[in-house]
DNA sequence: CAACGAATGTGTATTTGGTACACTAAGCCA
DNA sequence: TGGCTTAGTGTACCAAATACACATTCGTTG
């Protein structure tokens, strides 16, 4: 390494990153937010948005701030998934990653041309591009994670706007499970539950029945039931 | 820092670290394995088994290495917990800490002295001393997540020894969901979950009758049941 | 304005899984 | 042989999950 470093240390000291797997629902199919890669490595492949950790910045912090600064996403649900730590996994240094996964209900979605000026775009998580580093592996275990969530966390909302009507719930649910659900079955399951409440409106889109509308009682928390 | 340190980076890198909480079941308490610190900060407080990640080593490979150096346990389940990044939990330099759990069973206990002479003992959850740095959450979360897989994994068996008797394992489940459970009920799930068979022998310790043993079909692989 | 297309909304019967519960069996020891 | 200790076993009840079909309410169109 160059002698002009400033920064030492009596011993060798990794680079710590954090990488953001953000997901959404795009045209019934679950998708991730990935940047073109513009510099080696692995320059031309897509990678998820995620930078070098700040020395005296908080790990979540540098996940929101990197997802802001390369896709102008923010606002969003946030979780520590895994840290990485392959010794080879970046060819140029020793690097940590940790890495996070997010929801985004399409709302939220303003994707902005990234500073560096790398397209993004998103991607369906059947149809992904060839991956930088191992951000495929990432991408799967994030989607494993979320999966699981499913089952005993009110995880879902996160990707839906405040109000919602039950069959965009069920579809959500449909979607990450890779399964059709019994309508009835489903929403007797979600209403015993008694975590949303009818907005007393109604959705009145597309030539047919309006449907109720209904939000989560503890919005924005994201909580383990049963 | 002093000039005297070696290398060099053009912006600044955290260390890593590597903490591991090692649990087992001691006189039906869940336990785990702490060492005495030697030296500032926190000198004289008990602290985790951890310690630096080398530049060229897997961070689970690291946990390892520092479970041995420091304690003698070695050959025992672990998997990552998650990754604290407070940047002030260590006052002496910005550390991110990858976090680990370990099971182990009576069997496997030889914790020694370690090599930088501090000590180590084993401390019941519920008494623990006063921990260094946020080690204690770590503990927490630890046990938060144990607790949590034996719901639907097989991870109990990483606690007990290759063959054992179904109140033994009773027993490891009561222990850590910290409520009695019934005889019948549990015995006629495990083995519905056809996850051990019957060894073939007998316990015969104790002056009662001796109880069949059992071992785990597919052994030192904790899987996801149900 | 009637018929049609499209998605909403609703109940019951069955099966399955979980829970509650008490006594006999086998060994050791005094 | 009687007493202590832990092992080992079955059934009845309740709760939760599943399977399953049709009427309702809009908008649109002929």
């Amino acid at each position: 390494m160059p002698s002009t470093h400033r920064h030492c240390y009596d011993y060798p000291h990794p680079a710590v990153t954090t990488d953001v797997v953000l997901f959404t629902i795009r045209q019934d199919a679950l998708s991730v937010l990935l940047i073109q890669r513009g510099n080696p490595p692995c320059q031309g492949m897509w990678a998820l948005p995620g930078g070098f950790l700040n020395i005296d910045e908080d790990l979540e912090a540098c996940a929101k701030r990197e997802l802001l600064e390369e896709t102008g996403v923010e606002g969003v649900y946030l979780e520590q998934l895994y840290t990485f730590g392959d010794p080879k996994r970046d060819p140029r240094e020793r690097v940590v990653s940790v890495t996070f996964y997010a929801l985004s209900q399409s709302d939220h979605l303003t994707p902005k041309a990234s500073s560096d000026a790398a397209l993004t775009a998103w991607f369906a998580i059947n149809q992904l591009p060839e991956l930088a580093f191992d951000h495929a592996d990432i991408i799967q275990l994030a989607r494993k994670r979320l999966v699981s969530k499913l089952g005993y966390t009110t995880i879902a909302f996160q990707m839906l706007p405040k109000s919602f009507t039950l069959s965009q719930l069920q579809s959500v649910y449909e979607i990450l499970l890779n399964e059709g659900l019994d309508k009835r079955n489903f929403r007797k399951g979600i209403l015993a539950r008694n975590i949303i409440k009818e907005t007393g409106e109604y959705s009145r889109i597309g030539n047919h029945r309006p449907a109720k509308t209904y939000r989560v009682i503890n919005p924005s928390q994201v909580e383990i039931i049963k």
